[in-house]
RNA sequence: GCGAGGGUAGCCAAGCACGGAAACGGCGCAGGACUUAGGAUCCUGUCCUUAGCGGUACAAGGGUUCGAAUCCCUUCCCUCGCACCA
């Protein structure tokens, strides 16, 4: 059967939203349940692996909903930052890759210019994310309550949130080193690349500058090695540039005219005083710092004006391009320069740093391997970080090093900087690893930004605290558990405003920054709680000021005061603080795994720190990715699977379902259509399954009804409990396999009772109605069943009954015995003959059932004390030996196994299991009179095993 | 390097926090059924052996235990994070 998902699920979407199934109201007289997930950036479309996460967090709010909670599940989005501005100008300059990325996936020409402009972009996806994905996806959420982080009532929010952030005394001001475009002010240099249009690799490295003294004046040379300064044997000038001489706090530098140029942004009082050509430096001598030795200044082509300071000291022992300059040096390359032969040759490496596996010039090593053997080659790239990453992982420093001999180079690294920059001979220096470019064109470098503003996650009282807090949470995975304390120990200062242009919250205590990304949408889960009064009107933000917060959230004050200084309605106040009151604290926020390390320990730093103990967050929920065949299918590529097209093609449940139980939320999955089609055609079955279930009307074999109804009681309480630890996958397992196996074995064995197959079926559905409930709310309509399953409430645990239960296992085991059997056996066989145990077997199982703990000593007492086991003895005790273990073990129902009567049932089932094996099928007994067994098989014959024949 | 996670049958993937039946499922494959036909559906099988009850198995090697994929140790291999990116 084709079925019209589409309309299908948007019939079923409208009687949610006619029924307000996904509003969230304060009721106190029901418990609340409040879950979210991290909203998503507005930086373009979303792939099908974002909905992986939304998914869940839907599944377990109506799931929730079932068990009786007042849901809250409410989104919005994160648009702060430059991701609309750098969309809106994409568009704005006709680029075409793009338009033609947003036309693909759905966008419509003639609203390509409302994304010409930054807000018009944020609300185009707005209405993208909520319409298109969420509801599409048959979302019960609580649409009133949207919010987006650039909206004036979410800004007054983040306002408030950071003065409680400053009364708590976590805001700090101090220097920081950020990349800066001179026009736009600060940018994000990342893969990305949205704010930049050249050189998204790049990375900030921190450069010591060394300064060599000569008379009055400093060479700076700058280095990523400080730790080498031992081995100086001599300084490279790049002869063809023409350096600048600078003035830099009283002294006078020589740095190239680039560095110059990195200097001004990043230290004080930088003016030029005048130029030198490299040419006239060569020969000069100069005093190296920490060493306090004369060293030759010699020439060198490989120095970059434009990397460091365009100046290099050189260490021969350690660094590879050294290596190979000083021997070109010394056979003759510096020869028009006139300096002494006797000068070069006393250049001589010094070693350093001792590395395994390498000798004592471990620059010399790295050459020799790689073959290279000139200075201009560019392999020397490589070799250079390969014997970086090496010495600093593995070396130390050889006796040559002074005070830092033997130490590992990783400490020494620091310590012998530290030293420099204490005695002054050494400053810091921040540069970008490769040319990066901002989208407006001009040149990006790193800023000193003097008044930045920091939160201070490194404080320790609040770091303990909210440590202390996590540990009483329900955090999944449960290695997260243990890990993000660890993260938020590790956690410092964090940058938390930026300028330029950004969207965002103004910071409150000077205008002139904007609170950035991860600051303003870690508090949030509570905004949601507010938001619905301003997108209604009864609030608006001229209302929200501090005040308003400190009532509303902290029940700070008055409602009289309040009313008086927010101007607000005070009837409207008193429902929000105690909608607050209600809500609050959130139960789940669910978000992907790269969360792990930045939102959600900021999210439990920023509860901890602004909110008292009764509103502190109580689960985090960790999903992992979709991934794509080779890469991430990340939003920036484009190329992942749009959403649009896959819910048209798979269905809103087919797709709901792959992601419940591809696998377990914790491990990464690799998107495939063809899988997701499986789980089409897998709840295909399951409702025609159900369909067929729910138009049975004849008599059922005796005792299969209760096998039914003790099988799907058994498969709720698993569901239950699955669902209760969120396991969504476990709990699709049983609703989408277990439950239709059980079903199925039910019609093929002739049941068909009306009254049993529709309390199974009620059961049934509701257990598919977190997961796909479109498709429940079809067959829960289908059936007749009243309202609407999402609605309604999961049935309480159902009784179990154990002997029907065995009576189905023994039969399904026959007859996988006897294909079996047959298998190896060849030929299919003309009669079957079935022995059940004989009664003294039972009796013995009826024994152990009676037992507390069986083992075969206590048990073979036992059945010797009974007279007749006792006439048996030796048999007896072989059987004991046997099935005790597996009683102690539970292998057997021991209880089940002696209360059955094995060979009635058999009999009224052999018409069943002559159908099903093709073959007549004669059900003997073991101990009956006259017994037909020409292969003696009956003597195998014990309670839920019983002997087979084939004829 | 530091921190974390993992290696399960042809493939994907549960189980491991609380050790107890060759190890949930799915895909693939094989046989059968239903059919004009079938990429649809249903049934059965799918480590070796064998008329089902045996053997060997969960990266490799040791250990603890009556019993280990699950706990401990060693080795090999593979991911991920290391920050200002929701």
């Amino acid at each position: 059967m084709v079925r019209d998902y589409e309309g299908m699920e948007r019939r079923w979407q409208s009687k949610w939203e006619e029924r307000g199934l996904g509003r969230a109201d304060r009721d106190e007289g029901r418990p609340k349940f409040m879950i979210i997930f991290a909203y998503p950036g507005v930086t373009g479309f979303l792939h099908v692996g974002h909905l992986r996460g939304y998914t869940y967090a839907d599944a377990i709010g109506r799931y929730k909903r079932m068990e009786g909670f007042n849901v809250m599940f409410p989104v919005g989005t994160h648009a702060t930052g430059n991701g609309a501005i750098s969309l809106a100008a994409r568009v704005s300059r006709g680029d075409e890759g793009f338009i033609d990325y947003l036309v693909r996936n759905g966008c419509p020409e003639d609203r390509l210019g409302e994304l010409k402009d930054p807000a018009g972009a944020v609300e185009f996806f707005n209405s993208v994310y909520v319409e298109d994905y969420w509801k599409r996806f048959g979302f019960l959420a609580d649409w009133r309550r949207f919010t987006s982080t650039v909206r004036p009532d979410y800004g007054k929010f983040i306002q408030w949130q950071f003065r409680k952030l400053s009364e708590a005394g976590l805001l700090i001001q101090k220097p920081y080193f950020s990349a800066v475009c001179p026009h736009c002010g600060p940018v994000a240099v990342d893969a990305s690349e949205t704010d930049i249009s050249k050189g998204g690799g790049a990375e900030t490295q921190e450069y010591t500058l060394l300064k060599f003294k000569r008379g009055g004046e400093f060479l700076v040379a700058a280095t990523l090695r400080p730790e080498t300064v031992y081995g100086q044997v001599c300084f490279w000038v790049n002869p063809d540039v023409t350096y600048s001489k600078i003035k830099k706090g009283g002294e006078v530098w020589i740095v190239s005219p680039e560095a110059e140029r990195k200097l001004m942004l990043q230290k004080d009082g930088v003016e030029r005083v005048g130029q030198i050509p490299g040419r006239d430096m060569v020969g000069w001598m100069c005093e190296a710092p920490m060493i306090r030795r004369e060293i030759p200044v010699l020439p060198a082509a490989f120095c970059d004006p434009d990397v460091g300071t365009g100046l290099v000291t050189s260490v021969p022992s350690d660094a590879p391009d050294d290596w190979m300059s000083l021997a070109a040096a010394k056979a003759g390359a510096a020869d028009s320069y006139g300096l002494p032969q006797e000068l070069l040759d006393s250049i001589v490496p010094i070693p350093i740093i001792s590395i395994e596996g390498y000798g004592e010039f471990p620059a010399r090593d790295a050459v020799e391997r790689m073959g290279i053997t000139g200075p201009g080659d560019p392999r020397l790239d490589e070799a250079k970080k390969q014997v970086y990453k090496d010495g600093y992982h593995m070396g130390r420093m050889r006796e040559t090093c002074g005070p830092f001999s033997g130490m590992r180079v990783e400490e020494a690294k620091d310590k012998m900087r530290q030293a420099m920059i204490d005695s002054g001979e050494a400053e810091l220096f921040y540069d970008l690893t490769e040319e990066v470019v901002c989208r407006c064109g001009e040149r990006v470098f790193i800023k000193r930004i003097d008044d930045q503003w920091f939160v201070d996650y490194g404080n320790a009282e609040l770091t303990e605290r909210t440590r202390e807090h996590s540990r009483s949470m329900d955090i999944m995975p449960p290695e997260y558990r243990e890990n993000v304390r660890g993260v938020l120990g590790w956690f410092r200062e964090r940058a938390c405003v930026r300028q330029g242009n950004w969207l965002g919250t103004r910071f409150p205590f000077d205008e002139k920054w904007i609170i950035e990304a991860i600051s303003d949408s870690t508090l949030y889960p509570l905004y949601y709680i507010i938001s619905i009064y301003a997108n209604d009107g009864r609030i608006s933000p001229e209302n929200m000021g501090e005040e308003f917060f400190d009532y509303v959230v902290l029940s700070r004050g008055t409602l009289a005061e309040a009313a008086a200084a927010t101007g607000a309605d005070a009837g409207v106040l008193e429902d929000v603080r105690r909608d607050v009151g209600y809500w609050y604290p959130l139960d789940v926020n669910l978000g992907g795994k790269e969360h792990m390390t930045v939102h959600f320990p900021v999210f439990l730093f920023n509860h901890r720190a602004i909110l008292p103990d009764s509103m502190q967050p109580r689960g985090i929920l960790v999903n992992w990715y979709v991934t794509g065949k080779k890469d991430k299918i990340s939003k920036s590529k484009g190329g992942a699977q749009p959403i649009r097209g896959a819910v048209r093609e798979y269905g809103a449940d087919g797709m709901r379902l792959y992601y419940a139980h591809v696998a377990s939320m914790f491990v990464d999955v690799e998107w495939s259509g063809e899988a997701v089609e499986m789980y089409g055609q897998r709840l295909e079955r399951v409702m025609s399954t159900i369909e067929e279930a729910l138009s049975a009307d004849r008599e059922s074999p005796e005792g299969l009804d209760r096998w039914l109804a003790s099988a799907f009681a058994s498969r709720l309480e698993g569901f239950r409990k699955a669902m209760d630890r969120y396991d969504l996958r476990q709990a699709s397992t049983i609703a989408y396999f277990e439950m239709l196996n059980d079903m199925r074995w039910y019609l093929r064995r002739g049941g068909g009772s009306r009254a049993a197959a529709r309390d199974a079926a009620r059961t049934w559905i509701l257990c598919m109605a977190p997961v796909t409930p479109h498709s429940a709310e079809e067959l829960w309509a289908a059936a007749g069943f009243e309202g609407l399953a999402s609605e309604s409430r999961l049935p309480p645990a159902g009784e179990r009954d154990g002997a029907a239960e065995y009576g189905e296992e023994l039969l399904k085991g026959l007859i996988s015995d006897v294909a079996q059997i047959r298998k190896v056996a060849g030929s299919g066989a003309g009669r079957i003959i079935v022995y059940t145990a004989p009664s003294w077997k039972r009796e013995v199982l009826r024994i152990a059932a009676g037992m507390g703990s069986v083992d075969i000593p206590s048990l073979t007492k036992a059945c010797m004390a009974d007279e007749g086991l006792r006439r048996n003895g030796k048999a007896v005790s072989e059987f004991v030996k046997k099935v005790a273990p597996e009683i102690s073990r539970s292998v057997i129902d021991a209880g089940a196994a002696s209360s059955l009567d094995e060979a009635a049932l058999l009999r009224s089932a052999a018409g069943f299991l002559s159908a099903e094996l093709g073959a007549e099928v004669t059900v003997l007994s073991a101990d009956g009179p006259d017994l037909y067994d020409p292969a003696g098989k009956s003597r195998a014959a014990s309670p839920g095993r019983p002997a087979i024949l084939l004829e």
